[in-house]
DNA sequence: GTCTATAGGCAGATAGAC
DNA sequence: GTCTATCTGCCTATAGAC
């Protein structure tokens, strides 16, 4: 545990962050100490405060990482010209991936936790979702054009659902040690949207 | 704070409970302290050990109480007579209700802390969500059945679903501070639920 | 049933040597 | 950059008086 490979040369900052963002994810943000992470990394607790003068701001370094590296994944989606239903399920592919390796998504753990963060890292979770939603919006938008996406009301509407129907599925799972749930709970939102919807009358 | 009003005569130990449960489900159960359970009700952490031994069994009992109650709330819907669709707003009103109180489904704030939880208290939340699966199962059966509600794939798969999306859309309108988004999020469930989905080719 | 007092531990954080 | 040592404060928990 904690011992360093010859080849790791990631710096001790990024290796703090690593090992911090997955005790965060597994356990949440008020149950994880700089003691933990030291501990896992065989550093002191000091050598943390070195390079992160305090738990807000390595929550804050944590968050800011996470959130540029979801941008990135999105990006990577957006570059191949797709349509918007396997887009979707890309996306839905990286919360799966979260999810395999034993984790909540970041911000829908700390959105758990929101009452006790410090303001700056509310902000960027916040604006995680935010991000997402507009992201979102656009595919909806995308497949509501190709004809391929039937859903009603608004595409920021149909973005919010979808964020939530996630963040829930990938949250009650977790208890359940059931990726299964979680794939299926994927595989009804995007048959939902892929369905015209009909009045039943 | 915490000042006793003449005509309340609940006992100390359902204060102590109802005091704890507003805190977990605002915060946490890793964010809240006896210290603070105590300043609230103008006790001592002292008297609150009298009641309940350790925060362990604080929890076990915050958590029965939760599911029992839960459980009669959902017995009351089911003692009127009506269609599904409208014992599945009822649901739904349960949870806007915890929402609207500032508070996260207790069951759903725990799923996120899950994994710091002592071994009764994850007992209880696991089959909260079982016995909820159970419930909508039912509710679904019987919409299939009058043949006001349609989907595709098992009445448990659906349950599911509705848990996963209710849990998800909570946590995701608490940092928001929005339960039009909530309210939103039932609609879109509930409008899937009583169209008959086609298929688009 | 509630209190004071206190134990023992771990939290986040800092000073200063190397 | 990392260490040892230490600080202060809060945590859960207990003993024993009232």
């Amino acid at each position: 545990m904690g011992t360093r490979s010859r080849t790791d040369e990631r710096s001790t900052a990024e290796r703090i962050l690593d090992v911090a963002e997955q005790l965060v994810q597994n356990r949440g943000y008020n149950a994880v100490s700089y003691a933990d992470v030291a501990a896992e990394l065989d550093l002191t607790k000091a050598a943390l405060h070195y390079h992160f003068a305090g738990k807000a701001e390595l929550g804050e370094a944590l968050l800011n990482r996470y959130v540029t590296r979801f941008a990135q994944a999105l990006a990577v989606i957006d570059a191949k010209p797709v349509d918007a239903t396997s887009k979707l399920t890309s996306y839905a592919d990286l919360y799966l991936d979260v999810l395999q390796r034993q984790r909540m998504c970041l911000c829908g753990m700390l959105a758990a936790e929101f009452q006790t963060l410090p303001e700056p890292m509310r902000t960027i979770v916040v604006r995680f979702f935010k991000d997402n939603e507009t992201w979102l919006s656009r595919v909806l938008s995308q497949g509501r054009t190709e004809g391929t996406l039937h859903f009603t009301g608004s595409t920021r509407e149909a973005a919010r659902f979808l964020i939530a129907a996630l963040q829930g599925a990938m949250l009650v799972a977790r208890p359940f040690e059931d990726t299964v749930r979680f794939r299926k709970a994927v595989s009804s939102l995007i048959a939902g949207l892929e369905s015209k919807p009909s009045a039943h009358l």
